[in-house]
DNA sequence: CCTAGGATTGAGACCGGACTCACATCGATT
DNA sequence: AATCGATGTGAGTCCGGTCTCAATCCTAGG
């Protein structure tokens, strides 16, 4: 074995220094590439730089220079693909600049998310990438602000913290997806989200999630608009696990007034809902329409295709990197953020309801 | 505005030393919680800190320790929700120890690979998890293990690397699912992986990925069992883009001897083989069976639901993670890891084969 | 009252680099 | 030949913690 155990001391710039016959300043200048250093020095700090294995230690490196080159990424669940898809985004721009990435999961916990910021922050992360699991509660990101740090928002906007911020406008997909379904025929229109809430859902009540609210706006001006009422009973927050899912579609399935729409707050909703109503012995989109947040692949080989709404997930993540990066330089916004547009793609899991009749209400 | 700009110095152990009218010493003893320090200092030196609002600076800490705290883990591409998963078991099991994750996505490139093992170690992390992309080139991970640093492999084993592997056993999975395509009926089965190769497949090539060299074995196995020759002239490798996969499949479909089963090595490729059915007006099984692997909660919701190989891949991050990190802290394995085994869950999509004489044969 | 031994405490070294500063060196300028 | 500015170079400080070591403070035992 050429190794001699764990407890192998690091090659340090005085070992190169050393090795090489010259001051450990040379040697740092001639490796770290700054500085005045002769060919001859140079070439021989190399070569003992490459006879010793050098390498340098990054930790010590940030320790004075002050930029660890990391910046860190907080988001509600790297297992949802659609953060998988912005994780990406942020990954593939972050790698472009020399940044790594150090990721923490919140499970969409306000207790975990202020941990991981702080911890983050602690690690002297150049930068914060933060998904906000809650839109209300951001005493913890105005922290970081004031610590003077740059933060992105990504996904989610939060109250009272000023800084540039990466989601599509929901309220105007919302709106405009609603719009669909009304204009199909629908009336009794459901909304299911994972948003945890302490009571049932009623109008105007605060949620901790920015986009949740802006999706409910939008179906509600969606109905204004129609002149009809939003069946606000059809609304479900507290969606949590596959069963509760499947609970609440077959609750808003049954009885008199059962809803003839489904809209699902993202694909792990939609998968669930589906499985509920295909038990139900129920079928898309004849006896329920079913709409759901996210253009994901497998939306396409459902039967029927689902419509959805399609979101640039992967430019939201490239988008809030560079404009981290670039605040971390330093350097001005050259321009206005890229247009993060959401766009509703018919597919054919939104047909007409079932009582048709309703159809001849429509525009009331 | 209670910031006074960036530049904001942070406040260090010095300061409340300071502040608390005591050692540096002394301070640093209290905050870090060790040595003797008496009841008395202690209070003073932390009320000093929640007064400055003192923050450890953890790559200070780290320096002088020699412990980071972070693991780093490279992956193929965090997009796909395999890995996103295997991630998530990893950072679930790496928070609960205290330890934070840097991620890299390296496109299942080499060069990208080796770049992102010199950078975490650069970087000092205490560990690495390294989903190689070749198990034959492996050079890079032999120097982890020269580093001293704990090194677990991920989903892929490497040749010549003696490190704790955490992968299920594709051979016999691959073996027992090909016996049920055989037993099926089926003597056209076809194979599409991404892995890359130089040539197309001949039987025995070396390939990049002990993955799918084991599948193939695995395959050949069991036409051997039934004593069928193993049509290696359906084995189609460097399956990129969707444009690519469906170009594949349609060859794959037509002709003579077309193929009447397809065994898609991961969701990505099933996806663009179910399009590419779809769109040449065939339909699964009726015409083609289809077997793939990983279990996507969407598979259940195809027409019909696709018969899939379910690898526990949440648990595999576990494993590794755990692992890991036991090796951090220099412990022994317990006693062996858990069984990671794949099985094989049959739904809807495999049929018997069109031509349905081939039957009889069965163990011709 | 005196002292051994543990608890406290502060000074300062150290981790591994980056960087400042004072001191050469050397060719070019006048 | 004297002067000047542009390199080259090494000694030593600093980043923000941890940790060693010797000195000091107490308190109980004799």
């Amino acid at each position: 074995m050429s190794t001699d155990g764990s407890r192998r001391r690091d090659v340090t710039v005085a070992d190169v220094a050393k090795a090489a016959k010259v001051s450990k300043a040379q040697a740092a200048r001639a490796l770290g590439n700054y500085g005045a250093v002769s060919d001859e020095v140079r070439e021989r700090v190399l070569a003992a730089a490459e006879e010793l294995e050098y390498r340098p230690n990054e930790l010590a490196r940030s320790m004075n220079t002050g930029k660890s080159n990391t910046i860190g990424v907080v988001v509600g669940d790297i297992e949802n693909p659609h953060f998988g898809l912005a994780m990406r985004g942020i990954t593939d721009t972050a790698k472009k600049s020399g940044y790594n990435v150090i990721l923490i999961n919140t499970d969409e916990e306000r207790a975990a998310e202020v941990d991981a910021v702080r911890v983050l922050l602690d690690k002297r992360v150049d930068g914060l990438i933060v998904a906000p699991a809650s839109s209300v509660e951001t005493s913890h990101l105005q922290q970081v602000r004031e610590s003077g740090r740059p933060l992105v928002l990504l996904d989610r906007a939060a109250a009272g913290v000023d800084v540039e911020t990466f989601a599509v406008d929901m309220g105007s997909i919302s709106y405009e997806s609603t719009k669909h379904l009304i204009e199909a025929g629908h009336r009794r229109i459901a909304f299911v989200s994972t948003v945890r809430t302490e009571a049932p859902y009623v109008a105007g009540m605060e949620l901790d999630s920015s986009q949740i609210s802006d999706r409910l706006d939008g179906i509600h001006r969606a109905f204004d608009e129609a002149g009809l009422p939003h069946p606000t009973d059809l609304v479900r927050l507290n969606a949590g696990d596959a069963d509760s899912i499947m609970r609440i579609t077959q609750d808003l399935l049954s009885g008199p007034d059962a809803a003839t729409a489904i809209i699902a707050s993202d694909g792990l909703i939609a998968l669930s809902v589906v499985e509920a109503i295909q038990q139900s012995g129920r079928s898309v989109p004849q006896d329920v329409s079913l709409l759901m947040y996210d253009d994901f692949a497998w939306t396409r080989l459902t039967t029927p295709p689902l419509t959805v709404i399609s979101q640039p997930v992967y430019d939201m993540g490239i988008a809030a990197a560079s404009a981290l990066i670039r605040q971390i330089e330093g350097r001005k916004a050259a321009g206005p953020g890229p247009d993060l547009v959401a766009t509703l793609i018919k597919r054919g899991s939104v047909g007409a309801p079932k009582d048709a009749e309703v159809l001849s209400q429509a525009g009331g």
